[in-house]
DNA sequence: TTTTCATATGAATGATATTTCATATGTTTT
DNA sequence: AAAACATATGAAATATCATTCATATGAAAA
């Protein structure tokens, strides 16, 4: 029952510790959008971004809907909001020195 | 600015990902507890723990306290608390069938 | 029904992070 | 000041994850 946290919480994090996932999740804070749009918006590949569509959307961060030959992505805002406003409570209070903690280009 | 807040979640939540740092945060969650203890109570090498504890320190998810020759490490409730009851709220409501989420065994 | 467009997927390569072991530092007790 | 204890740290070995490229699937347009 302890051990089941751990490894929930666990794949939880390790989903959002990823650069190209939070790129993701950040571009459709604003709206839902298909591959192609976001792999524009991050300027990165197709296929990567593909890549990192999917475990998204089976951890339900994220969800996926056909709309003809595209697939609209949009956020699961309650869930993802809540951890963005998390990360920057923490990093405005507690990491107000930068260099020295998560804020800015810390270790 | 946006780049800022997308590096700021990716090393926050790489701090997250890994189960011994998950494991300290939750038994710190009880009470304050020092290096051998928490080396004791995840069964892991001290040198291990400490490797993991110095990086928390750092991101300030945990403080330490100098006590004799031993250092008590106690846990930054309001961020770590937090956290843990958005990942325990997404699972419950989100991953309820096991085997396709972040909930239990899949991947 | 062939071509085109949007997206997904497998497998190899390359990059990063974790684990372990040996040893160093620093504090207290004798 | 030597011994003992608690903790930290460096570096090598290993494990884990991300990226890329080639190709597959599937829907719509011609």
């Amino acid at each position: 029952m302890k051990l089941e946290l751990t490894k929930t919480c666990y794949k939880f994090f390790s989903m959002m510790a990823n650069p190209t996932r939070i790129a993701v999740l950040e571009n459709l804070r604003r709206s839902p959008m298909s591959v192609k749009q976001l792999a524009e918006a991050l300027q990165q590949e197709q296929s990567m971004v593909s890549h990192n569509l999917s475990p998204l959307v089976r951890c339900r961060f994220i969800n996926v809907e056909r709309k003809g030959k595209k697939r609209i992505y949009s956020l699961n805002s309650e869930t993802i909001e809540a951890l963005f406003s998390i990360v920057e409570n923490h990093s405005r209070k507690y990491c107000p020195t930068m260099g020295h903690c998560i804020g800015r280009r810390g270790r």
